[in-house]
DNA sequence: CTGAAAGCGCTAACAC
DNA sequence: GTGTTAGCGCTTTCAG
């Protein structure tokens, strides 16, 4: 800049004018420095601007999984709200490692970023409360925060779960296996409540042994099932509840795998005749394109970004009302899977 | 900093040695400086840090959309390898649209990232040549820049296209419709070329109304759709390749609907009935579990990302050979739908 | 081992 | 309208 203002003959303050765009510069002078600028290809250094006015006009978005389509969508949405606002984004998965979480919160609590939305992985929050009194703004998504009260948006896991198991019931199930995150995440805690709710007011009893918590990768998905529909069982269930998308998948492709094996060799399966209602939490693409198509719970992937990064821009704006809790309604989405009878 | 220095009773630099964890610091005083910045809540102000060093220790990611499957993963690669050499990763949508393509490359060049990795959009790329003389890595993923040299990851799209499309016709196929995006993108024109060649191997005429280019919207496929699958052909095609990930799923979906709306009217309708071959360009989820599953080229997104972002950190680490252009093969995956034979 | 001084590139607050 | 000065918070350099 100090270059642009020799060249142009001017003072380093008309340069910063010409370029931040401030009125009180004559148009011929403002040229001058305009084409000084383009010869020497000068470009504004952001950083030294941050330093000076405090505002970065950056926002960070920590979450478990980039990757994952549920996250993708949210941080499409979080993207375009901060674009609107003339900020640029920082993405960062910690792939639901608390440790990991903290580290990339904090890193980007040092670049003073304007604001932070996090999808919590970790079970306590106090360690951002030295930067929330330096004056970050900070929205938690999806799940809430452990030990200090922020700004959060949700969505209405319970109330979804219940719908999504109510459905089955309503189909005339009463024995329904539920599959579904760790007990450690807020929403899975929420949506087996959900399920249990449901259960409840319809006074079907639970068996505890319907229930798998955990399991993560394929296989173990796979060994959920072979459990939940142990041929051995007395009552077997006669309808499935996954607690996630990724859940959901899995339990698809290993029922397709028992069919596929039924199919080719003969021998009876357990889960390897089709039939068996399946009731998702959380839509994923080409679930109308299944057969049957998956019934889901859908939940708002794209609103819960939204929702969240306005309530952000809206404190960097000055709000400095108490903090809000905002929950999101889900949808449920029947498509086929979720109606199938129970047998006989 | 100043603060934690007067509070803890030693100089600037002393503080600034243990933030850092410079050697050359009694433990002693180390300890008590650390006391202090407890006492403080202080965390490094990286803006300035950044403006002293001239590093930022953050990269950017240009792509076209951050909520699509085949970006999303592309974006988690980077970020894995950004985050494994301590850089953060700034990620921005251009949504296709040159301008504002070159609008996010440059706000990221003015906070000085210390490299970019673009999916470009634009069809000239000039505007970049100054920042690359001041300093800025630079690699392009997926398609290449227009008008400059420099690094570059693709992918082999005419290999993979041709592949496809001989696949289809080594299974009897030799009327074989394209779908493809806007002949703007390149890797459309590539994959276009891919099946033209194709089928000239195999001295299959094309006939030019089997080609559809740029229809982007479900409404538009089901357009083209009709329009290939036109009953008054004297020789309708049996096959169908596609350019890529969304218009496949676009095609499934047409062909679900023609398909239910004839089984539910008894109306014949062109794509009413199944058995049209079909091979997708690009992966998806849940290809393997629909009916047929789709048989696809398959590209590596995350790949793709992985060798971009190890390329940029290359360059960032002082690699100054010419530029590099790496090109990523694909896979033909069969699954079903791409080995259906000819009606007759 | 520690500290004082200079300056990274910019903008806020005042002169002129 | 335009220029000058000071200083954002840090690191670099060099002296103790």
């Amino acid at each position: 800049m100090k270059d642009v203002a020799a060249r142009a003959g001017v003072g380093l303050k008309t340069v910063s004018r010409v370029v931040n765009g401030e009125p009180g510069v004559l148009p011929g002078t403002a040229a001058l420095v305009q084409r000084a600028i383009d010869e020497l290809g000068f470009r504004r250094n952001d950083s030294a601007r941050q330093l000076r006015t405090g505002r970065t006009a950056g926002i960070g978005l920590v979450m478990e999984d980039v990757a994952d389509p549920f996250y993708s969508l949210l941080n499409g949405a979080v993207e375009e709200v901060a674009r609107s606002h003339g900020s640029l984004l920082f993405t960062a998965s910690s792939e639901d490692d608390p440790r990991r979480e903290s580290e990339l919160a904090l890193a980007l609590c040092s670049r003073r970023v304007d604001g932070l939305i996090m999808v919590p992985a970790a079970e306590d929050h106090t360690y951002l409360l030295p930067e929330i009194a330096a004056g970050l703004a900070l929205v938690f998504a999806d799940r809430p925060p452990v030990g200090l009260t922020a700004d959060t948006v949700l969505v209405d896991n319970a109330q979804g779960a219940r719908d999504g198991v109510a459905h089955l019931i309503a189909h005339g199930h009463r024995r329904i296996g539920y599959i579904g995150d760790s007990s450690r995440i807020y929403t899975s805690t929420q949506r087996l409540s959900g399920y249990r709710q449901a259960m409840a007011e319809a006074g079907a009893p639970i068996d505890e042994s319907w229930i798998a918590l955990g399991p993560s990768d394929q296989a173990r998905v796979g060994d959920a099932l072979d459990h939940l529909l142990d041929p051995r069982r007395e009552y077997p269930i006669t309808a499935l509840f996954t607690g996630n998308n990724r859940l959901t998948v899995a339990v698809l492709r290993e029922l397709a795998e028992r069919q596929r094996a039924q199919r080719v060799t003969g021998v009876p399966t357990p889960g390897g005749t089709p039939g068996l209602a399946l009731v998702g939490f959380d839509d994923f693409e080409l679930a109308d394109l299944l057969t049957p198509a998956i019934t889901v719970v859908a939940q708002d992937p794209a609103g819960l970004g939204r929702t969240s990064a306005q309530l952000l821009f809206a404190r960097l704006a000055g709000d400095g009302s108490p903090p809000r809790h905002i929950v999101l309604p889900t949808v449920l989405v029947p498509r086929g899977s979720g109606e199938l009878p129970p047998p006989d």
